[in-house]
RNA sequence: GGAGGGGUGGCCGAGCGGUCAAUGGCAGCAGACUGUAAAUCUGCCGACGGAAGUCUACGAAAGUUCGAAUCUUUCCCCCUCCA
């Protein structure tokens, strides 16, 4: 198994690791973030432009593409590279983050307390969680096999097992029984990934166990005596950034470290030092593409206007008149021909070229982000580029 | 010339005797967003004040009424139809 497949390190400084991940498209170079794109397309840019931003991978996901238009539809239109047009690595989410989203809302929404809107997840049994269809509204259940069998139609070279990510507000009982429950899906899902292996895909475990450190070590070993390619850690990661970092080192500490680690749905700037610190390999996370569209420029910590935010907003008024690129050091398109004064008006104007532009340069400000890291670790200089970054 | 319909906060547009400083929407000003139900969501949005509150407001003026954006009269201005 996983003979298309590989994962070196390169080099190592304490816990923070260089690493090459192989995949039958291509080898990422870790700590690597992967950019969302869930329903097969990363939200108004083309996949020629995430590979001229130097991207590695991208991720879709189950439960979207299973809802509308199918995995079978996407299997017989050659797999998800040929239909998106994207020849490098990619990435699947198992549909089990939806268990928590369309239940709960987002993560911010739950952690506030504050009520989300209608529900469309019916239930959770233990054959699988049963939603309410985003797209069509029909009733349909997502099951550990099913999510396997939708993942080998879509065909990304990494995917994940099925599981139910908890929320923030959940006891430490239920938390547990959640977690049992995840691991016999997550078993599941490796029985059925075996199953259909042809060799070109690989399969991540994911590390439940919520904030609790006896679970999240229950729940590291039980992935690591399971034959996964790779570990996820999942699961609510607490309410405070710094609880965050506590349960993403309480997590790691007894994972597997020959195999790669991703930390799930995490890609604050901050965030991913710490967890490259703690040995994570790579990153997915919605929010730089998702500010981008919300008028959200990322920016190094000499460009920002709030010490709060890793952005700065560029629907402020105050960017009206304001003739410099995003960043004046930022080698992207966007920084190369816009103002922010011309991105301000672009968003205020309603243009949609506003929410790509920004999306450029917040996806090469990532991967930029990314480089500099590793090249930090190969010299040891991690320190320094955290303070150029944060 | 005849008949009718209107004028409401930056704009559009509800309200048609008290619960109206006035529903909505847009614009404006902020905030949120971390395995994407997200080009989304939330808050503020007449003036002064931290607030209680005070003042000025529904074309203009005069009236009726305990009370008027809402009723009456006159005036000004718009629009539609007929000649």
């Amino acid at each position: 198994m996983y003979e298309n497949f590989k994962f070196d390190v390169i080099f190592r400084t304490e816990k923070a690791r260089l690493g090459e991940l192989t995949t039958p498209h291509g080898v990422i170079k870790t700590p690597a973030f992967i950019f969302c794109g869930t329903k097969a397309s990363v939200k108004g840019i083309s996949p020629q432009q995430l590979k001229e931003l130097k991207s590695q991978i991208i991720l879709s996901n189950t439960y979207h593409l299973f809802s509308y238009p199918g995995a079978d539809y996407i299997k017989s239109r050659g797999g998800l590279h040929k239909f998106i047009g994207w020849d490098k690595p990619m990435f699947t989410d198992s549909g089990g983050f939806q268990i928590f989203s369309l239940g709960h809302g987002s993560v911010a929404d739950e952690i506030k307390g504050r009520r989300s809107g209608i529900s469309t997840l019916c239930k959770i049994t233990e054959e699988g969680a049963i939603f309410r269809s985003y797209w069509d509204g029909s009733i349909q259940l997502l099951s550990p096999e099913k999510s396997i069998q939708t993942q080998k139609c879509l065909g990304a070279d990494l995917i994940v097992a099925f599981d139910e990510c908890t929320p923030f507000h959940s006891s430490k009982k239920y938390t547990e029984l959640s977690m049992e429950r995840s691991h016999r899906w997550e078993k599941r899902s490796l029985d059925e990934f075996i199953k259909l292996d042809n060799g070109d895909q690989a399969i991540y475990g994911i590390i439940q166990g919520g904030i609790y450190s006896d679970l999240r070590k229950r729940s590291a070993e039980f992935i690591n005596s399971n034959n996964f390619f790779a570990t996820a850690i999942g699961g609510t990661l607490g309410s405070t950034k710094e609880q965050m970092y506590e349960v993403v080192e309480m997590a790691v500490k007894d994972i597997d470290i020959s195999r790669p680690i991703h930390l799930l749905g995490i890609g604050g700037i901050s965030d991913i030092f710490r967890g490259v610190d703690l040995g994570i390999d790579t990153f997915d996370c919605v929010h730089p593409t998702r500010i981008a569209r919300h008028g959200g420029a990322l920016v190094k910590n000499k460009y920002r206007d709030s010490k709060v935010r890793e952005h700065i907003n560029l629907k402020r008024s105050e960017y009206a008149n304001d003739d410099n690129p995003i960043e004046l050091d930022c080698d992207c398109p966007t920084c190369c021909s816009f103002s922010r004064a011309y991105l301000h008006y672009l968003l205020k104007a309603n243009e949609l070229l506003a929410l790509s532009a920004i999306t450029i340069h917040n996806i090469r400000f990532m991967n930029r982000l990314m480089e500099e890291i590793r090249q930090g670790i190969f010299t040891s200089s991690l320190n320094e580029v955290k303070l150029r970054w944060c």
